[in-house]
DNA sequence: AATTAAAATATTGTCAACAATATTCGATGA
DNA sequence: TCATCGAATATTGTTGACAATATTTTAATT
């Protein structure tokens, strides 16, 4: 056993797979507009494959909400109007609720460790910063995921990190959302303190309304932005 | 506009999405067990189609959550184990929770007045069925149908409808869950009157409950159904 | 006999052509 | 000029063949 050396997992991924991964950054990006339409020919020429896996990865999208599909007509980048975001943080609140109050169950003594590593981190990062951009958001999505990660339920990993989390970055894109760090970074913080208090339901209330805070903030910075 | 008196509304339904309810049909009956392979040639001579639109039909139940599939090497059936049927009551507790707080608030006052008679209708069955079987638990389904459809989230829906029940319904089909029909007819009241009164945070508790008062109920069935 | 290696087989992944449907463009008429 | 109808075009849906990979069978060696 283990006959080969190959340090080269032998990761051959298909086709399908590489121009999934593509697509995607392309529609987070904005490469790929809100409402733009995914054209079949078009997209197979520029990225030299066939329709077969352009098809697949296609459907793929359309599993995770980032294209809109009908017959005979073709697919669509989702457009999210603010109804639907809405509707995706409604979904994100009760997901990562969960997840919190799993995650303050499964977590290892390691886990709690590294994260209170990551809040430190984050906290001079806003000192030495005098709370602007807060990482780029970067750091805020590393704290979600390590905890929606540590809540070991696979379905509820996927539905997050492979579904939500793309619809989330779409939006993120276009609006410079303010993302005030102070804020935020003491509502980690308390969130992390009930984790390592192992109280889930607590961690789970705190992370709704750290989620729902911030879905307010959104929609409050998507009327300022339409009043100018 | 509104050219054609053509009542057949032009559904061509896509041979795609035909085998795609064919083949959900035939996981949760039972035709193809936990754990079987999906073999593309086999099922593609069987429903005498070609494997493009098969293809895209796993695609589609691998999304759903029902087939488990493998680059080079195929597709599955899933395999509920205990573990992940408590990952999926995890899951739907809290959506069905927010179904439920959302549908407080947004709940026609007809909605509320069909919801009470399915409601009553259940009571009249539970009375003269001396508490058996409880209309093969589909009366169940309806009432949770149609509290996540009057959440409006139509995320919510998707999930919930065409994703985490046909899950839930492969469980249900080879065991025989005893479902206290009283018990569940009391609780849906309760959930009932917090919709009525318009108590969304209530609502939700009480849905919540419900929810992972069946978990527990199925989990202890498991358990039963192990021991003999 | 058991284990490994290699060939044969079967299955999945991909491609290119064809069929069915939708969209676009132009012609015709009022 | 505008609307409507029809032909032309383009796009999606489907098929069958081929390539790449995995699985099974067979053969050979210890």
């Amino acid at each position: 056993m283990m006959p080969m050396t190959s340090i080269e997992p032998t990761i051959r991924l298909t086709q399908a797979s590489e121009v999934t991964e593509v697509l995607v950054q392309d529609i987070i990006s904005g490469q790929l507009p809100e409402g733009s339409r995914i054209s079949e020919p078009e997209l197979s020429r520029r990225y030299g494959i066939g329709r077969g896996p352009l098809r697949e990865a296609i459907l793929r999208l359309e599993g995770m909400g980032l294209v809109v599909r009908a017959p005979h007509v073709g697919a669509r980048v989702v457009t999210l109007t603010r109804q639907e975001l809405s509707e995706i943080f409604a979904i994100r609140e009760a997901l990562e609720g969960i997840a919190a109050r799993e995650a303050a169950r499964n977590m290892t003594n390691e886990d709690l460790i590294d994260l209170g590593q990551l809040i430190e981190s984050h906290a001079r990062y806003v000192d030495e910063h005098n709370g602007e951009a807060y990482m780029d958001q970067e750091g805020d999505y590393d704290f979600h995921y390590r905890i929606i990660k540590a809540s070991g339920n696979k379905r509820l990993i996927r539905a997050l990190c492979d579904e939500l989390y793309h619809l989330v970055r779409i939006y993120r894109r276009s609006s410079n959302s303010a993302a005030r760090p102070e804020q935020a970074l003491t509502e980690h913080q308390m969130i992390y303190k009930a984790l390592k208090d192992r109280d889930g339901e607590l961690a789970e209330i705190l992370m709704r309304r750290h989620i729902a805070r911030a879905c307010r903030e959104i929609e409050a910075a998507i009327e300022q932005q339409q009043n100018e």
